[in-house]
DNA sequence: GTGAAAGCGCTAACAA
DNA sequence: TTGTTAGCGCTTTCAC
């Protein structure tokens, strides 16, 4: 019936191995500094027992969790509409889990949540915090710098190039880059009305891919480009206008993979054939979507697992352990940038 | 620059306030017994001081943690090509929220990491777990109910209508129900020729959706069922040997909408008409999955978010506090089965 | 190399 | 109603 019994503490493996708490402490924590066969009669003793040490008593004693908090800061229903973030948390989940670490999922819906995030975070109860999804004028990333709380963010933040001040620590892709592949490949097939369907401009992600299209069609005419959401909905609308003003367009570079399948749906409902007649190109390689959309998507892919688990190794990578070099030198500064790969398949 | 200096302590607000350390505890933790005026004082020593409570203290005092851990067990990449977790952990963190509970999500890849899960649950670090995608011969549940850790299904495990022994607690939706009313609607379309591709049948929702098919279907030709994985990948394949086999088909129930999803495009790419020469109908309702695409799909809905909620509050529910009544009488006993509704689209 | 002892910050009897 | 006190289970000096 496996009783909830109180579960054997240190003090219970050092008498039965016959050595001092301390020594069984010891061996525990990797056992340096202990004799072999002690050790030895220790482990025995741990496994009889069913020894786990205690997570809270060892915490108030060292002040570390082995615990990271995930923030998810998204208000809309677009979050779990998008394997997107699913795949970074598996990344983030791998690399916590090979590290010892646990994972404290944090999930906010609209600015209500921010305090409560806010509280817990300065609360000291987890070790450092991974952070997604700001918005512009989200107010989080100030309540994260107010906690003191070493932080690694998801996406570049838009205050990241600000003055002297050590930037924050993030992990992106290289969005930029890669939507200057999507639009040159465009280029090279001879399109030469090339629209663009942008993702939610409060986002850098958005605002990067944006800034690719314009470094290479810098000169086309602005009725090219489309504000939209990174939503199928959305995309389907801008599209929808875009076809209304700019009929003759060729060419089409969404702003990810779930904004291309809804141009992809007023294509075909209008008629037009893909690519004959519009050759679309996506970001972000998110199956099944990609795969799985008529014409399958050509699309520039980010590696989305590895972005999540670099943003977990980067914020546990502390010289002298955890906090430490946070501590005394602030962040370590700046972000690390992650290549794109242009994923030819039907759809351009 | 925020130093990492030492959070204060109670002693601290209780020497600001002018009481006594067990005062402030009592006004931390609700102020019941503790005259207004005092409260009042405590409360601005705490909030002058940025006071919050040390829950590792707390903790190895209390033995409660306020802390409960969602174990997704998907070994295929599946999980995250699917919004239906997704969707359950948002249910999940909202209901948590509102008790004051934080979510600790222990990933799974395959079987190594079933003993690190284990190790964890046992290791009373949480009050209980939320345990999802089991499958047949999954050693989860068996380590889990060693570990004596209160727990929730999400989904009927298999080994639930067993002997007397009092059930596992779970939440599922009708799945047999639902897919009932899915081949109901079919035959009320006057198609005759209504074809089934199940879902992974090592799980009890694939089991359940396909015993409601036979429902219905009792006296069909046994070739009209394929067995599938509710991938669209898998969707696809088996719409080919489906196709191949029965010709005449003239409708189609897929296990979930990942699996339709692949069905048709098979459909297309052979140039027969939804629903025109076959109906389609997929299950779960996932966005943007069932809406997006072409044509939209009729299809059994679910409503996840809550599953995810009422695992949650089933958890916290023991009467006296979490732990209390599991320890005592094992669990309550039983499932939880949400209804399902028919979404009609374009597809059948 | 090993043990003894002093807390980490909090809650929960028990006294007052 | 409020304060005093004794630990919760662990790590970590400091002696030995």
């Amino acid at each position: 019936m496996t009783e909830a019994v109180s579960r054997p503490t240190l003090e219970a493996v050092a008498a039965r191995a016959g050595v001092s708490r301390a020594t069984v402490s010891r061996v525990v924590n990797g056992g340096n500094g202990v004799r072999e066969p002690l050790v030895e009669r220790v482990r025995r003793a741990v496994e009889e027992l069913g020894y786990v040490p205690n997570q809270a008593a060892r915490s108030l004693v060292t002040k570390r969790h082995d615990a990271i908090a995930v923030v998810i800061a998204e208000p809309e229903a677009r979050v779990f509409a998008d394997p997107f973030f699913a795949l970074q948390l598996r990344g983030i989940s791998k690399e916590l889990t090979a590290r010892d670490n646990q994972l404290v999922l944090l999930l906010t819906e609209g600015r209500a949540d921010h305090a409560r995030v806010a509280r817990y975070l300065a609360g000291g109860h987890v070790d450092g915090a991974l952070v997604f999804s700001l918005h512009l004028d989200d107010p989080l990333p100030g309540l994260i710098r107010t906690a003191g709380v070493p932080t690694v963010f998801g996406g570049r933040p838009d205050w990241s190039d600000g003055g002297g001040a050590p930037g924050p620590l993030y992990v992106d892709s290289d969005n930029r880059g890669g939507a200057r592949a999507a639009v040159r490949h465009l280029v090279g097939l001879g399109r030469t009305r090339i629209a663009h369907i942008t993702g939610a401009l409060d986002q850098t992600s958005a605002v990067d891919r944006l800034d690719g299209y314009r470094d290479v069609m810098g000169d086309a005419d602005p009725g090219l480009v489309v504000e939209s959401d990174f939503t199928p909905g959305g995309g389907e609308r801008a599209m929808r206008e875009l076809l209304d003003r700019r009929p003759d367009v060729d060419a089409l570079f969404a702003a990810n993979d779930l904004t291309a399948l809804g141009a992809l749906r007023v294509l075909r409902e209008r008629g037009l054939r893909v690519p004959g007649d519009v050759a679309v190109i996506g970001f972000d390689d998110v199956l099944p979507v990609a795969e799985e959309c008529d014409p399958p998507l050509t699309t520039v892919r980010q590696d989305i697992e590895e972005m999540g688990r670099l943003m977990a190794r980067l914020l546990l990578a502390g010289p002298a352990g955890p906090g430490a070099a946070w501590d005394r030198t602030g962040p370590p500064a700046a972000g690390v940038v992650l290549p794109t790969t242009l994923i030819r398949r039907a759809s351009a």
